[in-house]
DNA sequence: GTCTATACTAGGATAGAC
DNA sequence: GTCTATCCTAGTATAGAC
């Protein structure tokens, strides 16, 4: 007896393998958010887990991996964030709504902030596939939606599409958001409506 | 004879160091606004001024204060523009040439990008008087403009002086900037102009 | 105040037992 | 695939001669 393969056996395993990653996945999403790649270390990581640094590498071959996994996962939230979107509405509207949703993301401590211009991070970021693929996709979304506003009026026509595209990226890791949030005057619903009013509107009386 | 100390040899022995020290200042900023602190490297700094890396902890002790005085150089900096601004200037025009002015410096390589929230130099501005000393006079300065505008009807009253002011600040370090230099779609005038149109007037259609 | 040489430590990665 | 223990490089900082 038991000469097949127990297929659920093995796929309770595997999930528990998953599962085990996901709360990797968590925590250094959260260090990279709170200490950024370089002062985040694998120790510090090992210990917030609770297992030990060399089972961490078997997951992941190395520190950068182990923040591109975080970083393809915060890509893939986005993504579901963006087909979650009420089709119907106006893409201005959807515009909007992203650059809500990222703020509350950064806002949770949970928004990544982007790999400095010389980090080894960014290297291994423009090899990975999946960051590749799901970056892309997201911004040939967003690229869709930002060309329809500007056509139906709601969007200013004076800035390409592309430089809006990086002004809304930027908005994720927006160090007014900290700022505000540290100088505690002000609720993080009050903070994402100053930062969507600057913006969008801008700064200049209208 | 030569009873007297000569004033002018000790002067000039004072302004070897004085210029040495700025050479290194110089090449701090630039390797800061480059790769940030986490990743600039003392060695790096050394053979990049061209003197051993024991000379360097003699000017400074540490690579924290080697930092800051990066960050109190370009804190002068900043003042130092201010002051040079036509005070007829309406603060409006004046609050538009400041953001200019940050991104041509940012466009030069040399403006130097922030510390994180929990780097060892953010905690070593923190109680580096000479640093917070500048900080707080532009905030100050701006923080006037910005009054002003609001008061004058040029500037938006919607949003409080505070996120206005954080919000000019982080044009300082603003990625759009890198991504469309990174990009090479646009000469460096257009970057700024671009930056500067949906920083002041808003991605919203007017 | 500059150098060469070196001490010391943090931190990324691995070995090898279970 | 988890652990403990260890390796080893990189990088901050210092000693000591000139």
């Amino acid at each position: 007896m038991n000469t097949v393969a127990p297929p659920k056996k093995a796929s309770f395993k595997e999930q528990m393998h998953l599962a085990r990653e996901e709360a990797i996945i968590q925590t250094v999403n959260r260090l990279l958010a709170e200490k950024g790649f370089e002062s985040m270390t694998v120790d510090e990581v090992a210990a917030s887990v609770g297992i030990a640094k060399a089972s961490l590498y078997k997951h992941f071959p190395s520190k950068e991996d182990l923040a591109a996994a975080a970083m393809v996962r915060i890509m893939q939230r986005t993504q579901d964030m963006l087909v979650a979107l009420p089709p119907a509405d106006p893409p201005m509207t959807k515009l909007r709504a992203v650059v809500r949703w990222t703020m509350e993301v950064q806002l949770q401590g949970e928004m990544p902030s982007l790999p400095h211009q010389n980090s080894t991070l960014r290297a291994a970021l423009m090899n990975n596939r999946a960051y590749l693929d799901r970056l892309m996709e997201v911004s040939d979304t967003l690229g869709g939606w930002i060309q329809a506003a500007q056509a139906d009026g709601t969007m200013s026509s004076k800035l390409p599409p592309v430089v809006v595209l990086y002004t809304l990226f930027a908005r994720a890791c927006d160090p007014v958001v900290e700022f505000l949030k540290a100088g505690g005057l002000y609720s993080d619903a009050q903070i994402v409506d100053f930062v969507l009013e600057s913006c969008f509107e801008g700064l200049a009386a209208r």
